[in-house]
DNA sequence: CTAATTAGCTAAATCCTTTTAGCAAAATAA
DNA sequence: TTATTTTGCTAAAAGGATTTAGCTAATTAG
């Protein structure tokens, strides 16, 4: 193991004081007046033999660590890895690392991961935050953390977010199981008061009522695993033989929802419409494949990182919190219409 | 902002020094003779006020930083994005965190990565390596790191590593295509030298060998996009009819298969017969559902973790490699006999 | 020619812990 | 009673950078 080098090697080989050395590697040679002869000297040094300053002992000392904290809901959902691998890819980019982790919408874990962070001595921070944890957060931005919510705000507070329009994203799906020609069209999500669920609801519900047609809503406990979840959806549509189309709240349910379906033996979209809110391979390539809302995944991404590198330049003194509203695109798919 | 508790301000409020409470939240108490009534005040006043010691001074004072390096290919590929969320949760549960980064297999970038994670001073690594990282890989080791390989390994090099039995799992899908009267079966793979796709490719010619059939494949360039292999993979089946089946090296190879199989109108498993190696969500779903060889993630990320808990835990001072190759699974779906 | 600036560089403080080396008082041994 | 050991605690060094405050010599101004 060879010794790691210390600027205080660099700067006993060229005979000069560590400030100097620091100065100029920090880029104020010209502001504190280093001769460019000398400043050249040492970068040719610091490239030769490599040094690297440690960055443990530089961010003890400035408070900065160029990293980015991220909690995402779970990793291993494809909408929220791919939001995770391109706030990744322009984060590294402008010289910030990203740490990231699931919360599995667990408050208490998230608490935990929060004071994780804290510890770490994270720049920012870019969250999907599961119910109650408004007084966290409210606590990060007061201690002047740079705050970043996606995928759903916390009602009631004012903070940067991004987000996309849910309910115009559900109303739109609605309306277009209205417009195949389906009469009974029922919503399954879950129990969950995440507002980004309610706004789904109320989606379906006004595109509903504009068409005056009743809602049916089937509300499954977040918590319920797979095979739960497909014995209550095919209980739901044995016991509720009039509903003739469904919209899926999310995208998991939507996949589980489609193998209640088959083993209920019924013909999409003959015998009953879907339509998935957020997209997923296995819509694409079901047989026949799946209608579904689309969330904008760059633009999120894009959106976040420009917000997030924004507060951490910090030159941007304006209070104001930044607020996005993106828009969702429906994928129709099997577009045959009903009857 | 309220301002940040230093253990000093814990001293000072007990009249005690610094160091007695260092070496009481630090479990030395009982070593260095600190009377019970004292650690106990202090591990009170610390609850109390809820102090928590500067990681970032913590590390760099002690060389440890209680966190691991997670490099994957891919984290937005269900297979790495399931092996990291595993290995991130059991970390968790032995103080660790992760820090993880995708690859691309590009070794400049896996190299930049190497070096970011050495500048946070990661206790330990967890690599997929790419081609040509054997010196950078050899470097760690020999500097003293904790070093686990997943997926793959490097050839001629002591190294830990936890790998599937890439041979065996593709000679049994070859040998079930065999078994389901397909006469003459191709396998679509990349043109990379990795190891694990040698290895399948191997397993694939060997069983056709023992049944003395002949071998057909098609290597991909492994940086071609989507649409690239979807119309190289129709080109290829359009122009040897011959061919009634297919091996696929990789689960994205094989979703892009299926769907130059659908465009070109074939019926599985009728016209064609196909195989997956590395399970996917689309391949439970697709119709007919498509049958897969399954890795074992749980069992891997389970392997990894412990050999680098066991590493870094450095009492184990056996400087013994350990290697581990676990046994994949062939999930057959879609079992109608051909012919 | 003297006074004020500027150029060019550096000593020492600082960030917040952990850990080494060691001191004074109390207890025990001789 | 004196010498030794043990108990209970602490001052100060170390870890490796950044940054403040300031010094000396060379210029420029008056």
């Amino acid at each position: 193991m060879k010794k790691k080098l210390l600027i205080s090697d660099i700067a006993r080989q060229l005979n000069v004081s560590i400030t100097t050395v620091s100065f100029i590697l920090n880029g104020k040679a010209k502001e504190k007046r280093i001769s460019d002869s000398l400043a050249e000297k040492v970068l040719k040094l610091v490239e030769e033999v490599n040094y690297k300053p440690n960055q443990l002992a530089r961010s003890l000392r400035t408070g900065k660590t160029k990293t980015i904290g991220l909690m995402v809901e779970d990793i291993s959902n494809p909408f929220f890895a791919n939001i995770a691998r391109l706030i990744e890819e322009k984060a590294y980019k402008q010289g910030y690392k990203i740490i990231y982790c699931s919360t599995e919408d667990d408050t208490g874990k998230t608490r935990d991961l929060i004071s994780m962070f804290r510890d770490k001595h994270v720049d920012g921070y870019i969250i999907t935050p599961p119910q109650g944890m408004k007084a966290d957060i409210q606590d990060l931005i007061s201690d002047g953390f740079p705050v970043v919510l996606v995928d759903r705000y916390i009602t009631g507070m004012e903070a940067n977010y991004v987000v996309v329009d849910n309910l115009a994203g559900a109303f739109n799906a609605t309306a277009h199981l209205v417009g195949q020609g389906y009469k009974k069209i029922a919503m399954v999500t879950t129990d969950s008061k995440q507002n980004q669920m309610l706004q789904r609801l109320e989606g379906y519900q006004k595109a509903l009522e504009s068409h005056e047609l009743a809602p049916t809503v089937l509300a499954i406990p977040y918590r319920h695993d797979a095979e739960q979840m497909i014995s209550e959806i095919m209980d739901f549509l044995s016991k509720r033989k009039d509903v003739d189309a469904v919209l899926f709240a999310t995208n998991y349910m939507a996949i589980r929802g489609l193998e209640a379906i088959s083993r209920l033996d019924l013909a999409i979209p003959a015998d009953i419409g879907v339509v998935a809110y957020d997209d997923h391979d296995v819509f694409r390539f079901y047989k026949p494949s799946i209608t579904a809302v689309a969330q904008p995944t760059e633009a999120i991404a894009d959106q976040v990182i420009n917000v997030m590198l924004h507060l951490l330049d910090g030159s941007s003194k304006t209070a104001q919190a930044n607020m996005s509203v993106l828009p969702t695109r429906l994928i129709v798919r099997n577009s045959t219409p009903h009857k």
